[in-house]
DNA sequence: CTTTAAAAATTGGTTACCCAGTTATACGAG
DNA sequence: CTCGTATAACTGGGTAACCAATTTTTAAAG
């Protein structure tokens, strides 16, 4: 049991392992953009590590905009310069797990501004989804049945009506760190309550009418009430 | 040279399809968050791809956090319910590539927020990094030369000091793709004024002075001189 | 010396096999 | 029938060889 975290540990391990020494290298040889990478083959031996540890962290560093890969040709180091590679990689390196409450903060940060977005862009097929999602959330809740995901896609709703995918794609990588954390306190009683119903449905209304300030302030009424406790709940365990 | 691109799209899609396939596969028979799916190899099967096609899909999905996978065990749904498995998977299907327009809101968003919060929290560390990379950039402008990376590595240092790692992250992640798209409008000129100094250096000084209201304030002036500019730019081309 | 075409070497991706750890099953003692 | 153990099957990851597309080298023709 203990070996399975320890395996992930260890792989993540390498992985930082080879960024750096990718970044090493780059310094080294004094690699530009457009300039091309060793081959895999050759940095997995010249790093002492299998291949596919090698592509992982390659993929990665693709994730972040640093390299990019193409099919029988090479990897090749991104349109930034040797400075501004070096910064990236150490804060790559340096960057920590967020912990509750950056995930919080993160959230009502991005909601408070798809929700203003959406009530200024909302297409009439995007009102029509968060009016579906609201629907399901609310027969879910009067039903007396646990409705945390049906709060979730409403939020998802409203992310993807502000015609922002780079907000929406943040949106959709928090959410689901949000929610096991959330299981973990157990705070998930309040999606019982019809209090969340009145508070959606007058985000919802918000929208619907394209008023961008009051969507924005029935939100965060919406989160006022449901993260005050949630603190609490953090600061007595 | 258009195999390179067609290979890349055509690697994309049977990602998608893949993951389509997963989401599809949680449905039909009806997989709980902690449940185990089908192995690598029956999945590639299954769909007619590689495996590795399968991992990195896998991968994908573990990076939105709706799936976790074991060594020598097995990959497993995470602890969310298949509606919110379901709404998801659509939404990271649809999911396109961020415009330069939505690049921008979210990088000015996600400043003023780090901004304010480094503000607040930096600690001597922190402020002494950011001086530093002030001075590089200061230095590499009076120079006469191209400072993109120097004002880059200014504004990651703040996100740093925010001390929020998931803030952190999505800067990180924006940061490059803004700065290729920056290069492709050739907007760069201007960062070779010095006027971008003063308002770097009057950005520093309210974290300096743990004023998180006036630091706001100068990094959304900072974003006005800078991306009305910008959006002239784009809109003439 | 230049140009061009063909062949050899190199590349990221794919495949099949193997490995060590995990999980399920079967079987025997009580 | 119950429990514990051992054996067999299964799993994600590692390894090495292979593939097709690309790039570089080579060499021959002009």
């Amino acid at each position: 049991m203990k070996l399975k975290i320890l395996a992930k540990i260890d792989s993540l391990d390498t992985q930082k392992a080879i960024i750096s020494k990718i970044g090493d290298l780059i310094n080294l040889k004094n690699l530009e953009p457009g300039d091309k990478l060793p081959s895999e083959r050759t940095l997995s031996e010249k790093f002492g590590v299998t291949r596919s540890n090698v592509r992982e962290a390659i993929q990665k560093l693709e994730l972040y905009g640093l390299l990019e890969s193409i099919p029988q040709s090479g990897t090749f180091v991104a349109n930034i310069g040797v400075i501004a590679m070096n910064g990236m990689i150490e804060d790559i390196l340096k960057l920590e797990d967020p912990d509750f409450k950056a995930l919080v903060e993160t959230r009502i940060l991005l909601e408070l501004k798809t929700v203003r977005l959406a009530a200024l862009r909302r297409s009439e097929d995007d009102l029509e989804k968060i009016k579906a999602a609201l629907d399901a959330y609310a027969k879910k809740v009067q039903s007396g049945e646990d409705a945390v995901q049906e709060d979730l896609l409403f939020h998802l709703a409203i992310a993807k009506a502000s015609g922002n995918s780079s907000l929406n794609n943040f949106m959709l990588i928090i959410t689901p760190e949000i929610i096991t954390n959330f299981e973990r306190y157990h705070v998930c009683d309040k999606n019982l309550s019809n209090q969340g119903i009145e508070e959606h449905n007058a985000i919802y209304n918000a929208i619907k009418m394209q008023n961008p300030k009051l969507a924005k302030q029935k939100m965060k009424d919406h989160f006022n009430a449901l993260y005050q406790y949630c603190y609490n709940i953090k600061k007595s365990s």
